[in-house]
DNA sequence: ACCTAGTTGAAAATCATTTTCAATTAGTTT
DNA sequence: AAACTAATTGAAAATGATTTTCAACTAGGT
């Protein structure tokens, strides 16, 4: 996408187009990789120097708001636990109520995987799954709700 | 896993086994959810009031060192950005080494979904799939750096 | 040119995580 | 059972990331 069709957006939704905002827009729009606040103001400054780190993060926010931008987990950046229970390779699939968290082992995505292989010309070397929603007592409970 | 196994595990690692570490233990091990080391931290205090937050850290890392512990991602934990290309639902698949994105829309996982929503009771609303590995370029230069 | 609501950035506040270090303790050795 | 010692603990400080506050500034409308 590119910088003026952004700036169209954000102008659409009754956002100022300022100077900051464009150096911000160029950057991330430029860019073929994820990249964290921090990174994204260093690249920032280059061309305009005087720019805040508190407006790359209102930035974002703003992205993040109107859909613009796709976030990219990280195999180690969340800090949630939980006790193993299957020891081999497995995934999960977490209630967004409760937190309640059920495993799973067969994921069949070799297939996939190859196809994205042959296709990018990535060799892959893992994956991150997860299903989320609710879970049968949550289920319950907003049912309960829903009758009051 | 039962909390004397825990311990057994870890003292077979030449781990010491203290009072706070069993109270940690018992607090993920009874736990059907995934929580925060500061989540962890006030469910341990009701039990061990004295106990300090940096202990549960300590023992998360513990933990995570023996792989006993399993990581949950949330929706929105992760803060690395990029600008969004396609606008429906799609995929990525991240370099590990310098960062490169590249999306996909079909997942296909109608199927297991399905399987998993009769077989687990959850209303699944959402999915999240993430393929990591090296992409073309990065990939040569490995292969370059092999050959000297 | 003027107005004004939206925007900016320095600084302070908040929140999460790590480091430091002196005191304590689990598990081993006498 | 007492002594030993390396691992462990927790208060406090340090570090890092993100948010809040607020006075000054500016884009875009009139
Ligand atoms: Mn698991
Ligand atoms: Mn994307
Ligand atoms: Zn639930
Ligand atoms: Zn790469």
């Amino acid at each position: 996408m590119t910088v003026d069709r952004l700036a169209h957006i954000l102008r659409g939704h009754g956002l100022k187009l300022t100077s900051q905002r464009r150096a911000v827009l160029k950057v991330i729009a430029g860019s073929h990789g994820h990249l964290t606040p921090a990174a994204i103001y260093e690249l920032v400054r280059k061309e305009y120097p005087t720019i805040g780190l508190v407006t790359v993060y209102r930035m974002l926010e703003v992205l993040a708001e109107l859909d613009l931008v796709c976030r990219v987990h990280g195999e180690t950046t969340c800090r949630s636990y939980m006790m193993r229970r299957p020891s081999g390779h497995h995934h999960h699939i977490v209630c967004s109520s409760c937190g309640k968290v059920v495993d799973f082992a067969r994921c069949a995505l070799d297939e996939l995987q190859h196809r994205l292989s042959r296709e990018t010309g990535f060799k892959i070397q893992g994956h991150l799954l997860e299903f989320s929603g609710l879970c049968q007592g949550c289920l319950g409970e907003t049912a309960a709700e829903d009758h009051r």
